[in-house]
DNA sequence: TTTATATATGAACATATATTCATATTATAA
DNA sequence: TTATAATATGAATATATGTTCATATATAAA
């Protein structure tokens, strides 16, 4: 018996390519990369990987609005974490496969 | 004690990003997911998705690059089939992660 | 040979994306 | 209040990307 084809619907379709852009630049693996450690604030960030402010920014919108990231606010610093913890895992294995090559 | 932090050095930046690209298009994630089934001709992967022959070729050649899938040839006909059982596990775990929610 | 079929290729184009700049917002300190 | 610091935002721009079109290449059949 053949096991039948069952296309993808659209909006997986659409979350997952979603979730693979936000791994596919070198800027948001970086940032990623950096929260491995621990949370950190838009200005550490940028400074650490010497990054427009504002690019810094920008990036982290587009993390949070994938809720790959979150962020708590303290005065005037907000801090930015990790929030997915499956997809974190993805890009720390496939960071060490390519380590490995 | 603190632990350091390790810059990404450039290559494995740029492996990664390139990896997680292959997999950021619709279009290439339809492909790879075909590709889970069985080996597949070019014409077959273009009418079953219903996209254009030229459009699929120049897929299949962007992820042959990345030697996430190979071919081989049967007279006229070239069929391809998944190369990166890596890649591919990530894909199926992201699809099945998506899904559910 | 000629013809038909399968695939690959390059140019062109429209759209998407990453980055920067200037400026707005928000919170604290003076 | 005014000034300063941290972050966010929108416009502008340059570059990258996906798709299509027309055509080239390769193999097989007639």
């Amino acid at each position: 018996m053949e096991k039948p084809y069952l296309p993808l619907d659209e909006e997986t379709l659409f979350l997952v390519s979603q979730t693979f852009k936000a791994l596919a630049d070198p800027t948001r693996i970086r940032i990623l990369h950096l929260l491995f450690e621990r949370e950190l604030s838009v200005t550490n960030i940028a400074e650490r990987l010497d990054l427009n402010q504002s690019n810094v920014s920008h990036q982290l919108r587009f993390l949070k609005n994938l809720r790959l990231v979150k962020y708590r606010r303290d005065g005037k610093t907000i801090y930015y974490s990790q929030d997915d913890e499956h997809v974190m895992k993805i890009l720390q294995q496939t960071i060490d496969h390519a380590c490995h090559h």
